[in-house]
RNA sequence: GCUCCCAUCGUCUAACGGUUAGGACGCGGCCCUCUCAAGGCCGUAAUACGGGUUCGAUUCCCGUUGGGAGCGCCA
């Protein structure tokens, strides 16, 4: 039987990183095993779930091109469902209705803490008369011995003691359903046979495991993914900077880098580093997923980045930058210009927006001289040469990289100085700044009327 | 505090009882060179600690320490 998958994120905010690898992990499994991968939204809580967050999230999958089969469903439309459930244990007696009041409850858990106790649940309405006429929430009856087993693919079995495990709130007072209850629900309705999941989690799992009991339901394969933190060791969140998925869009991010860094961290195939997503679909496997948490490393993801930016096919590569480039200001009117342009600043961009930012003269006439680089290269001697290179330059034509070359070492032989001494003035006066790709390739790409006139510009 | 999980270079990881403990990012050096990158070469750096088991432990067991997660009418 081909196994079912689901990524299940609540829109309580944007998909963050942590998300974005228990999606990519179980899209992964799914699409290796010729599975379902299903998209649900867990937004039983009103006053959380936004709309927009929905949207941002589905944007984000789609982003990184981790496609759904089924869904995405949404919890809020399923009310009835866990409704009909809710009145079955009700019904068989292993769920009842609790009238304790949310303030006793935190009072009674404050004592319980200050008591070096674990703050659970007493119990104390299972006995409460059941026909009162007080608002109450609805409580699962959970066993008081014994003990639950959670089978988990990468840590073995883990043993809870049922004492430890108090009865969980399956329906508020508003009569909407808890998350622990609609999991269950769903994931049995969904008929999903393997469950992906933060670490986190865990601890959730063995109550899971007696709901899906109490109603003789099939108890999925569980794998619980260690969590991805910070460089300080905490559970990653704003606190470290980006981590929502579509910032590093924005950042000029490639969906493949991040997709392959997430995959890395965890998960290994021997000493393999990169990977396409073909490659991850084909090699990936659950028993490679390793056991401890991991920092996220913004380096490496950088490094991947630059690694898919250099392998980007000149074609595509108007089309991803474009979008930064207009961020940017910056006007493109001869495609096959910007192209060249940009094919010759992608062995060192990191990200795509970089393009914009290190690339700009290749756009625009007014781009401003670095002050270091005048002061440095711009000096008495230097315009000198650069005017007797103008001069060389004039009758020129066509201009090309070798004629260039002939030029320069020509010039720089007669004169008997390096030639950085002339390619880095004339570097300064054409591009504003003292880096930039190689100067006969800039020059070339620029055309000899644009040169002239920027030489102009600092001669004059 | 209680419950659960985890522990190899700074970071991501390889090793599935026998290796000079390997690779990658980062960092440093050299080469290349018109700058900066890229690339090539070299280097830096780890089995948390203490007990067992074993001829032999990174690997198996126990403990200690350290880190993380959970303990919501959040998911």
């Amino acid at each position: 039987m081909s196994p079912r998958l689901r990524f299940a994120p609540s829109p309580t905010g944007h998909l963050h990183i942590g998300g974005a690898r228990t999606a990519l992990f179980n899209w992964l499994l799914a699409r290796h095993h010729k599975g379902q991968f299903i998209l649900r939204i867990e937004d039983t809580d009103r006053e959380r779930s936004t709309e927009e967050y929905t949207t941002s999230i589905l944007k984000g999958m789609e982003w990184l091109g981790l496609d759904w089969d089924e869904g995405p469903f949404h919890q809020a439309d399923r009310l009835d469902i866990y409704r009909g459930h809710i009145q079955k244990l009700l019904r068989e007696g292993t769920a009842y209705k609790c009238f304790c009041t949310k303030e006793e409850l935190d009072e009674r858990r404050l004592t319980a803490q200050s008591r070096g106790e674990k703050p659970k649940y007493d119990g104390r309405c299972r006995q409460a008369d059941q026909s009162q006429d007080k608002p109450y929430c609805i409580r699962f009856l959970s066993p008081d011995a014994g003990t639950t087993v959670v089978h988990d693919l990468i840590r073995g079995d883990v043993v809870f003691e049922n004492k430890e495990l108090d009865d969980l709130i399956i329906q508020r007072t508003d009569g909407t359903p808890t998350y622990n209850f609609t999991v269950v629900v769903d994931d049995v309705t969904m008929r999903i046979t393997k469950i992906i999941r933060g670490d986190d989690h865990l601890n959730n799992t063995p109550r899971q495991i007696q709901l899906y009991n109490t109603f003789h339901y099939p108890v999925p394969e569980w794998t619980h993914l260690p969590l991805i933190l910070g460089p300080d060791k905490k559970r990653l969140s704003k606190r470290h900077g980006a981590t929502s998925v579509l910032a590093y869009k924005e950042m000029g991010y490639l969906p493949q880098a991040l997709l392959n860094y997430l995959a890395r961290l965890g998960w290994s195939h021997g000493d393999q580093e990169i990977f396409s997503k073909e490659e991850l679909i084909a090699k990936f496997d659950a028993t490679n997923i390793g056991k401890s948490a991991g920092i996220f490393n913004p380096e490496k993801l950088s490094w991947l980045n630059a690694h898919y930016i250099k392998s980007v096919p000149p074609q595509d590569l108007l089309k991803k930058t474009l979008p930064f480039l207009q961020e940017a200001g910056l006007k493109i009117e001869d495609e096959a210009y910007a192209t060249q342009a940009l094919q010759s600043l992608k062995e060192r961009a990191t990200t795509l927006k970089a393009f914009a930012l290190e690339g700009s003269y290749y756009f625009q006439e007014d781009f401003p001289i670095e002050e270091g680089a005048r002061n440095k290269f711009l000096t008495p001697d230097t315009l000198k040469l650069l005017r007797e290179f103008r001069d060389r330059l004039i009758p020129l034509s066509p201009m090309n990289e070798i004629l260039l070359k002939d030029i320069m070492t020509g010039m720089t032989e007669e004169k008997g100085v390096k030639l950085g001494a002339l390619a880095q003035p004339l570097r300064v006066a054409v591009t504003g700044g003292t880096v930039s790709p190689s100067i006969y390739e800039v020059l070339t790409l620029l055309g000899k009327e644009r040169v002239l006139q920027r030489l102009d510009r600092v001669l004059s």
